[in-house]
Order: C-alpha cells, then sequence, then structure tokens
DNA sequence: GTTATTATAGATTCACAATATCTTTAATTA
DNA sequence: TAATTAAAGATATTGTGAATCTATAATAAC
C-alpha cells in the first residue's frame, strides 16, 4: 500500500523540469540525477516511460536531454502515476464472486476516491 | 500501490465470521482457512493481530476458536487495515525538504481522501 | 565523415519484504 | 490425562521493485 520509488523519482524530476523552465530547454539525465541524487542509468530507465506516454519528449546526442512538452500543465497526477506504475488495482480480488460484492464495493469506493483526488490535480498545481 | 494479500485474507475471515454469526460461536481456523482456501498456520498469524487489536477474540482448546468482539459493527475497513498493515503512508517522502511542499501536499490529499473512506466504513457494512 | 554526447534497450544482479511452512509451546476443554 | 486449539519463534520461499552493467542507437558539433 504504497507508491512506487520509481514514481516518486518520476514526480521530482519533473518538478525539476518545471523549475529550470524546461519547456524550452532541454536538461540530461545526468544533471536530473545528481539534483536528485539518485541513479542515471535507473531515472533515464523511468522517464523513458514517460516519454512513451508523451509527457515529455527526449532527444539524443549532444545538447540533448528530456523536456517537457508542450501543455505540460493539463497533465495530471494520475497520468504520471498511471504512465510509471500502470494501473494496478489497490485491491486486488482473490475470486471474484460477481456482483454484489460488499468487500468489493467497499474496497472499489475507497481506491476511487484516491484516484478521484490524484486525478484532480495536475502538474501545474507544482507551479 | 496495493493492499496485502493479509489484509484481504482478513476481510474475507471477518465475512465468513460474520456469516456465520460468530459473535456467539467460535470458528476454529482451521474451517475458516479451508473455506478461503488460504494456509491456515498463516492465517492463524493474521488473525493474531486482529486479536491484539481487540476486533476478535480467541480461544484455546477443544470447542476455542475465533469469535466476533461485541460491538463488531462500528470496526472501519481501516481500523483492519491498520490492525494488519500498520500506518504505513502511500507516499513516503525521500527527503522532507520541509513546509510548503507541493509535491508532499498532493500525495497526502490524495491519501487523506483514501483513508477517509476507509474510515467511513465498518465492518456493519458487509453485512 | 568523425567524434563526442546523450538516450534507449536488454540482460542481469541485488535486496528486501511479503508470504508461507514447520515446529514448539501454551492454553483450554472434556 | 488426553485431545484440541491458538500463539510464538524460527526458518524458508518467493516475488518483485530497485539498481547496475553493457551494449546500441540517435543526434549534434566540428
Ligand atoms: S468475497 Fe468479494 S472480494 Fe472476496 S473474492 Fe469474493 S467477490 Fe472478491
Ligand atoms: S520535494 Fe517535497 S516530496 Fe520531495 S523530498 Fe522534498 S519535501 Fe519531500
Amino acid at each position: 500500500m504504497k507508491f512506487s520509488k520509481a514514481t516518486d523519482y518520476a514526480l521530482h524530476a519533473l518538478l525539476y523540469l518545471i523549475m529550470h523552465n524546461a519547456d524550452t530547454q532541454r536538461v540530461p539525465v545526468q544533471e536530473l540525477a545528481s539534483s536528485l541524487d539518485v541513479s542515471a542509468t535507473y531515472l533515464s530507465k523511468v522517464l523513458t516511460r514517460l516519454v512513451k506516454a508523451n509527457y515529455i519528449t527526449a532527444s539524443s546526442g549532444a545538447k540533448g536531454g528530456y523536456q517537457l512538452r508542450k501543455n505540460w500543465e493539463a497533465i495530471t497526477i494520475y497520468d504520471i502515476v498511471v504512465a510509471i506504475d500502470g494501473e494496478q488495482t489497490l485491491f486486488e480480488d482473490s475470486f471474484d464472486h460477481g456482483e454484489g460484492c460488499k468487500i468489493q464495493a467497499l474496497m472499489q469506493e475507497a481506491e476511487n476516491n484516491l484516484l478521484h483526488s490524484l486525478k484532480s490535480k495536475s502538474l501545474k498545481d507544482l507551479t
């Protein structure tokens, strides 16, 4: 019952990008990694998922690095979590006895509250 | 970002107790375990935590077993989760840069929504 | 084109906690 | 006393997130 470190890294890297006007400028993973004091190769792996999801862009070579996409303000925290960890369900049903299960209903409602909250917040709220 | 199997087992065991009028009758762990098709010794370990937290009672010896406490209806889902998994925070801060951190604020608010929902539901809602 | 720089991908390892089992001990009943 | 049951402790297993290492591909500068 906790978020992954990868998500933690992703959020912090994004915060760094936001704080460094990185919608106009590229930031190499080395800079991000040393700023966060985490492994560069691992962080790279994490950020690649954000690239795949089109939340940031990347370019190789000199002067390359990561950069926020246009309209990054609209990306929600939920988007990030899903991009990194996938759509895991908080409570996974051992059997699924079908409709009308009270346990399922309870847990899903709780989870929905969490997800709704994550969806209602965007990267703009980090500024 | 998911609940533990132990919590899953606990909820289902409780549901079984509720459905079998187990506020007046004791149910040995063997019966619970075979009903849920899980390991009896492991389930016993899990249920012991509920005993420690005074949500169920246990008695050894012949005709012994587990039994719901009086006023079990008031026990919340949150109570169960905490009794089993402890008070883990969904988002644990890598550094804690102090007040005013937007990331922390966002994640904690989301988490609070989840916890509030879990607190607002009780075992009575399983009947 | 060559070289330097950077991201990406794949394979592999590491570490740790959840899960599970086994065995012993304590408690309770008949 | 004998039988039954929970609790506790030690240990084993497993799963998986986390991390490293080593290539390979892309890009820019010269
Ligand atoms: S009782 Fe409900 S939550 Fe449990 S396995 Fe059946 S359907 Fe799923
Ligand atoms: S930036 Fe915020 S969430 Fe991240 S380590 Fe600092 S205080 Fe914690």
